[in-house]
DNA sequence: CCTACCGATCGGTAGG
DNA sequence: CCTACCGATCGGTAGG
């Protein structure tokens, strides 16, 4: 009699928006219990603490945004196409799914050691690894030489308006929105004006 | 016998700091109080409350942002070069002053009300100041007919990782920074690639 | 500027 | 899954 969403995962939602909106340290267990329809106490028979959510969310999106690395590493295609592949995967990830933004920006900052070491260690690998796709696509021609760290962090960040500015289904098409978001980031990228379709 | 810096001043520069490094909720009195020297108790000598440091920090920096804007607003030039010293005045703010940093990025959701609708209000006149250059340029054939919104939130948020990676005295030379930066998001927009110098 | 202390709330546990 | 409760810590105050 499996039921469509566990208790387990509906906390983990909850947290994940409290999180987002009031961040891990303002988040309070009998908030949390109360979203869920649960006592305090309660929520103890589904998780071990309030950092193990944390630590839940944040490896569980380093461990899919890898694997979707991978994937894009392993893509056939040039340096311009695999670094549109990945702005529009962390465009998608941020507008379908709250749990991805905790991860990826501030709240990953309270988890205590050693979950901490690891999760920065995976966070530098998967860094420097799309490092490496700029530096190709910058030896190769197709992108323009800038300093990496700067080209790579400008991206990333550039991305993250869209996890307290869009809601879905509010005024704008997502297709619109990747389309143009991307096509303007890749312009700052590329030597030659180029377009993504 | 005035000193250099108040201790007003240093308890709102550690505050500060600590807001930005491990957010406003996990950031306690008594922490504060031992990095300034001295006990909890002994800071509401100088300060209010926990929140008036944030409301002084919010509100002090929405002024100075306000005012550059109005300089910039006055500035004989197209939109391409308004646009530009915009970003100049952002890099330039997130890598000298910490505190601007805490108001333009999350800590202000802890204001309370009526400070939280205030400073929302200040934003969203900063926002809409910044739109009409942006539409003005885009009118002008200056820029890249995108979306305003797109463009806005893209262009501030792609700063944001300044403030967690910059450290000054840092292997980067802060003008190789700001020229690749402003070149690399200045591309992004602009109809025809234009250097910034 | 400190000591002593407050009520409230926190994450979490015992026991059923 | 709940009631009852814990020790710790929180922001802040009284009084000197």
């Amino acid at each position: 009699m499996p039921e469509l969403k566990t208790k387990k995962e509906q906390i983990y939602e909850a947290a994940a928006r409290s999180f987002r909106d009031k961040g891990f340290a303002a988040t309070s267990m009998r908030d949390l219990a109360r979203e869920v329809g649960l006592t305090a106490s309660s929520l103890y028979n589904h998780i071990a603490s309030k950092e193990e959510i944390l630590q839940e969310i944040c490896f569980r999106n380093a461990r899919r945004y890898l694997e979707e690395l991978d994937a894009v590493e392993k893509m056939t295609g040039n340096s311009i196409e695999k670094v549109q592949a990945l702005l529009h995967l962390h465009i998608r990830l941020a507008t379908e799914d709250v749990t991805s933004i905790t991860a990826f920006n501030d709240e990953w900052r309270h988890l205590s050691e050693p979950y901490l070491s690891d999760f920065k260690q995976l966070r530098r690998d998967y860094e420097n690894r799309f490092k490496t796709i700029l530096r190709e696509g910058m030896a190769a021609g197709e992108l323009k030489p800038l300093d990496e760290s700067i080209a790579l962090y400008t991206l990333l960040s550039s991305i993250r308006w869209l996890y307290d500015w869009y809601r879905p289904g509010r005024s704008m098409r997502t297709e619109v929105l990747e389309r143009d978001l991307v096509d303007m980031l890749m312009r700052g990228l590329t030597l030659n004006p180029a377009r993504s379709d």
